[in-house]
DNA sequence: CCGACCCTGTACTATTTGATACGTTTCTTG
DNA sequence: CAAGAAACGTATCAAATAGTACAGGGTCGG
């Protein structure tokens, strides 16, 4: 299956009989609107009957209608996603020239995230993050732990009670004992999801903690229990998947918080600061 | 009905249900595609039941699931069909997200760095990352910290001899002892420069150890003793400065050291998948 | 601590939908 | 012009799908 369905239509329009040469056509006309629609309407459009459309359908080297479908459906989202990203992000940075598709994949990534990433989910998240009366447990995974621990830094500067989860996972324990209904676990967990995240991520559900997931596309499990669920892209031309547009977002979430936190925050860095430079 | 499916979400998550609210998730996080399937794979991928999704679907105010269906193929045909109006809609929800300037700023950096960093010094990172006689040590300041530890998780993977120099200040010369001429230090120091890193690279230095420096645009004290820098914009509007396009020069350079690795690496990281399926 | 309510999944039903067999028509070709 | 083949539509079937009733379970308020 090369080229798209267009393209396969309009190679092998000449060998088709007059039925299914119609059917082409009503597909073509509007593009390909018709094709998602069910076998009986677009053979009602085509003016033609609905064995024909499924002849058609098999002329065009699909098994049955449902591929074709599919076909359809992949080839236009691959049209409105990569655009979205290809037209304003390259073209306004000006420098595909000599950027590799590696790293174009990932500004991709962090476009498509933000581009899904609503600003009221954001928001929803400050309730968890910004209330001083809640502590707040950051774990990672393998790779995500770094993200868990980045994200742990800058949020001690602007608020107290930040825990960072470390260290030999049956420790982790010792730190479930005392959350409650007040806590906060925010958990970092993309493929390959980790069974040591999914199972302390459940348990602290089950004494009522609040869960805040960052995760890739698919969904950890982790997205059970959650209460806030944050989805960012990962994929990439590469072995392994890439963690950039997490920590974009986390990057962004901080400084949303720092802005909003205002006077308290100020004040907070200003001691932190004193503290720094004469120990 | 007035906005685009995507809209009525964002609009009505808040007065969601738990599981209606995971099906949302699922299907933003690669929207519209599961939309378009049948209600059982819509339920599977979002980890709910059938009559969930459809439940859903009545909230975003359709009457059936077909109806659903074809407004999502009704604005996605529109989208491919016009332009013109896609690169409205893209405009009108960048601007209305609000993150826009922030998020920008980060992919025009990272978009800079890579401008700026020529392939030809990328390849001479090679000769002292991919060289299985040498031994690397990363050291990471306050906040670069993270990612020192995430660039070390992924070299152990592709390559032995990776040390990550963690706790206390005082503890580092105990590795700094064994350090020698074929011995890298790669250190991370951004602004603002951490007194404690310049002076531990200077003593790596004196000892012959070959420094490697991810700095900003700015660049930290180290370079001096540096023997490979690698500078990366982190200016954004906001009160800190952002990490993320190191972030992606490190995930870019092991992208690049994982497939010129070859089969070397394979053989590894089929061990060590192995290793930790049956511990 | 208990009851009412809302949410959620299981099991089932009715319907739509894709697919097929077969007879009729149309086109082609010797 | 006639014989054969190819194409097309009608009628029918089987399977997958959307939709619904109902009961268990969790949560919040009293």
């Amino acid at each position: 299956m090369a080229g798209s369905v267009s393209e396969v239509i309009a190679e092998k329009l000449d060998a088709m009989p007059a039925g299914e040469r119609r059917a082409a056509h009503a597909l073509v006309a509007d593009y390909p609107l018709i094709g998602l629609k069910t076998v009986a309407e677009f053979a009602q459009r085509a003016g033609v009957s609905s064995p024909t459309i499924l002849r058609f359908v098999n002329r065009l080297g699909f098994q049955n209608y449902a591929d074709f479908q599919s076909a359809l459906q992949r080839e236009l989202v691959q049209q409105v996603q990569s655009p979205l990203l290809r037209s304003k992000v390259v073209d306004s940075t000006a420098s595909g020239n000599g950027v590799s598709p590696f790293v174009q994949a990932i500004i991709g990534n962090i476009a498509e995230t933000f581009a899904h990433l609503s600003q009221a989910e954001l928001q929803r998240l400050r309730e968890p993050l910004a209330d001083p009366k809640r502590r707040l447990h950051l774990l990672g995974g393998r790779f995500t732990d770094a993200l868990a621990r980045y994200m742990a830094a800058h949020l001690r500067i602007i608020r107290a009670d930040v825990f960072h989860i470390a260290g030999q996972e049956s420790n982790w324990r010792d730190q479930l004992v005392d959350m409650g209904k007040r806590d906060v676990l925010i958990v970092f967990d993309i493929r390959r999801y980790q069974e040591s995240l999914v199972h302390y991520a459940q348990r602290a559900a089950a004494r009522g903690v609040t869960i805040v997931l960052f995760t890739d596309q698919w969904l950890s499990p982790i997205a059970r229990v959650a209460k806030h669920i944050v989805t960012c892209r990962t994929a990439v031309p590469s072995a392994w998947d890439s963690s950039a547009s997490l920590f974009v977002v986390v990057e962004a979430l901080i400084a949303k918080l720092t802005s909003e936190a205002g006077q308290d925050a100020s004040k907070r860095i200003a001691e932190l600061e004193a503290l720094r430079s004469a120990p």
